[in-house]
RNA sequence: GGGGUCGUAGCUCAGCCCGGUUAGAGCGCCGGCCUGUCACGUCGGAGGUCGUGGGUUCAAGUCCCAUCGGCCCCGCCA
């Protein structure tokens, strides 16, 4: 016996047909006389009838069923009695009269009801495997398919090719901790699991392939957020005789392609945003436009000003900034202490207030601030009764990172961030290099194959941190999605670079030989992108976590609750590759 | 490495502030009854190392300390 079709798939036209069906009981209801049986598999339920009335032995069969069996059904498809219609059910017009039922697995009673949405995720990572079960998980999963899908069909109609790339490479310095795997037959050495394919899809480059993607796990030992996994998944592509605007457009297509899946049509182009831009207007680097609130330097305002605390920041370089949030007057007093106590969470000196009531401005600054300031400031941020303002004082960075935070936690308190809109962006002009205090050396922002911007090469000789890249970012609702650049494809200026960074002719000889070595035989100038594969699809389909669009996620721990890995060797296992351990596995 | 929060029946939670009978509820589970339910109904029943370890106390689910684990965040994430 056979399955004949899909549970989910039955309807009017089927009726009469004689079905065999295979699935699990997602419930049983036991009329003592007739019992009901709800069986689901991948494309939906529908409602077995068994009857005395039809076949007393396998009425009395039905008894033994329990939840989560797995059965194969004969039956009949008729249509229901009229009355007992179920509009719920998609298949809620017919039912199958059972003849012959076989119980093909039996099933403990389960951890949680499947269908209950109220388990917490620790029981659900535990039993992945019912989870998955779920309709809903089933949906994200075959959401996440039709997505990669979509994406390979969209990237293989503009030429790209599809290569894989090693997992097992080699150690690179800079960015992220590497996951590090042991080389059994070089005892003492070990492999890099890949943080990115970077060099790989770079050597593509330079081999000709001229349009490169893969869908790709990368794997990064940091620790773990709602938005982070230490095995994650990116769309990585790689053109050549490219400009930033080609792979630009690119994306924009692959990114249409994929919201074209919800049924949400995005712009043919994003805006573009400086670094310097987004820093200043929303104090982050991947700001969230679905909603207003613009930061604004209110600074020359207070040129002369007789208070103190403003006159003493401006006078050390710092900044007077702030923001408008509509409708803030309702914040209590209470309230607003609490966004001050936040401020000074995220560094600032501290917080001002204005409210703006039927009465005017509402703040203790008022006093000390001359007609026109007070003026000037109703003016800067034209406010209206209902709103309230936040000013901060303080060095531009500190200023810019703390209003940053609070306009978002102050947008989402009132409620102005729109649920359904989607606001994506390109941020650009990143600076190339940063100094790290730590080290005390110059690290790349983005990474050491990024090309500075032509107009800026000599910077590098005279301020390094002035110099800008050839780098972008893709933001969407304040997540940053993917980010990439146009590569240095010149050994000269690779070279001066990994000067920059420290990394000594040896090292880089070590490290990069390969890299270097390709850039001497005919590079072309390339460049490209990685998206956040999880993420993206996080976010369309409403996702609180990527945890919820992976089928087999790991916990802040970086466990895996189902499988209990990471977990302890046999002593074999460590001999063979020459391993000893400082630690007993067990404790810590 | 740090801050916050949670951990009590199979699941979701109440009890904890303010220590004191036998630790409760809903759902689920088991058994009986029930021929049109679809969150079936109904009657009865079972089920607990209160995360773990230590301490305070005549007495600890409740107070204190440590520790383990889930989640959120900072640092970290080229």
């Amino acid at each position: 016996m056979k399955r004949s079709c899909y549970c989910g798939e039955l309807g009017v036209d089927d009726v009469g047909r004689e079905v065999v069906l295979e699935g699990w009981v997602n419930r049983r209801r036991d009329h003592g006389g007739v019992t009901f049986v709800d069986l689901r598999d991948r494309e939906g339920l529908v409602q077995v009838v068994f009857s005395p009335e039809v076949d007393s032995s396998v009425h009395e069969k039905a008894k033994e069923i329990r939840d989560e069996y797995v059965l194969r059904v004969r039956g009949t498809v008729t249509r229901r009695p009229p009355g007992t219609e179920n509009p719920k059910l998609r298949t809620g017009e017919v039912e199958v009269v059972a003849r012959e039922v076989e119980v093909l697995n039996a099933s403990r009673t389960l951890p949680f009801k499947l269908d209950n949405p109220e388990v917490t995720e620790e029981v659900r990572l535990k039993y992945r495997f019912l989870d998955l079960r779920r309709p809903e998980m089933q949906k994200i999963m075959r959401f996440r398919y039709r997505a990669a899908m979509a994406t390979r069909e969209y990237l293989d109609s503009l030429g790209f090719i599809d290569v894989e790339t090693p997992f097992l490479t080699k150690s690179t310095p800079e960015g992220a901790r590497d996951y590090l795997v042991p080389s059994r037959v070089n005892p003492g050495k070990f492999y890099a699991l890949p943080q990115s394919p970077q060099l790989f899809k770079q050597i593509l480059m330079v081999a000709g392939f001229d349009r490169y993607y893969q869908i790709v796990k990368c794997f990064r030992d940091e620790d773990l957020r709602a938005d982070r996994q230490p095995e994650f998944t990116q769309i990585d592509l790689e053109m050549s005789f490219v400009e930033r605007e080609d792979v630009m457009e690119v994306v924009e297509g692959i990114m249409r392609t994929l919201f074209r899946l919800i049924d949400v049509e995005l712009p043919e182009k994003f805006p573009v945003i400086s670094y310097q831009e987004a820093m200043l207007k929303y104090g982050i680097d991947r700001p969230d436009t679905r909603f207003g609130m613009f930061i604004q330097d209110i600074s020359r305002l207070f040129e002369s000003t007789e208070f103190i605390p403003f006159k003493e920041t401006l006078r050390k370089g710092g900044t007077i900034r702030g923001f408008k949030a509509p409708g803030g007057a309702v914040f209590s007093r209470k309230e607003l202490d609490n966004w001050g106590k936040r401020a000074l969470e995220f560094g600032a000196k501290g917080l001002i207030s204005i409210k703006v009531t039927d009465q005017g401005l509402q703040s203790n600054l008022l006093k000390y601030l001359s007609l026109g300031e007070v003026e000037g400031l109703k003016e800067a941020f034209e406010v209206q009764e209902g709103d309230a303002v936040f000013l901060v004082a303080d060095e531009g960075p500190i200023a810019a990172e703390t209003l940053g935070r609070l306009r978002l936690e102050v947008a989402q308190a009132l409620g102005l961030v729109p649920e359904d809109a989607y606001a994506p962006l390109w941020v650009v002009d990143f600076p190339l290099l940063e100094w790290d205090k730590d080290e005390h050396r110059y690290v790349a922002v983005h990474h050491p194959f990024t090309s500075p911007m032509d107009e800026d090469l000599p910077l590098l000789d005279t301020d390094p941190l002035k110099v800008r890249a050839k780098a972008y970012d893709v933001v969407l609702n304040g997540q940053e999605i993917g980010g990439g650049s146009i590569r240095i494809h010149k050994k000269d200026i690779q070279k001066k670079i990994f000067e920059l960074l420290h990394i000594g002719e040896e090292e880089a000889r070590i490290k990069f030989g390969f890299l270097l070595d390709a850039l001497e035989y005919g590079a072309p100038p390339h460049g490209g992108i990685a998206l956040g594969f999880d993420r993206v699809i996080a976010i369309l389909t409403k996702a609180e976590s990527i945890r919820e669009v992976i089928a087999f996620p790991k916990t802040q721990k970086a466990q895996c609750l189902m499988t209990g890995a990471p977990s302890s060797v046999a002593e074999a296992q460590l001999k063979e590759l020459r391993l000893k351990l400082t630690v007993s596995p067990d404790k810590n």
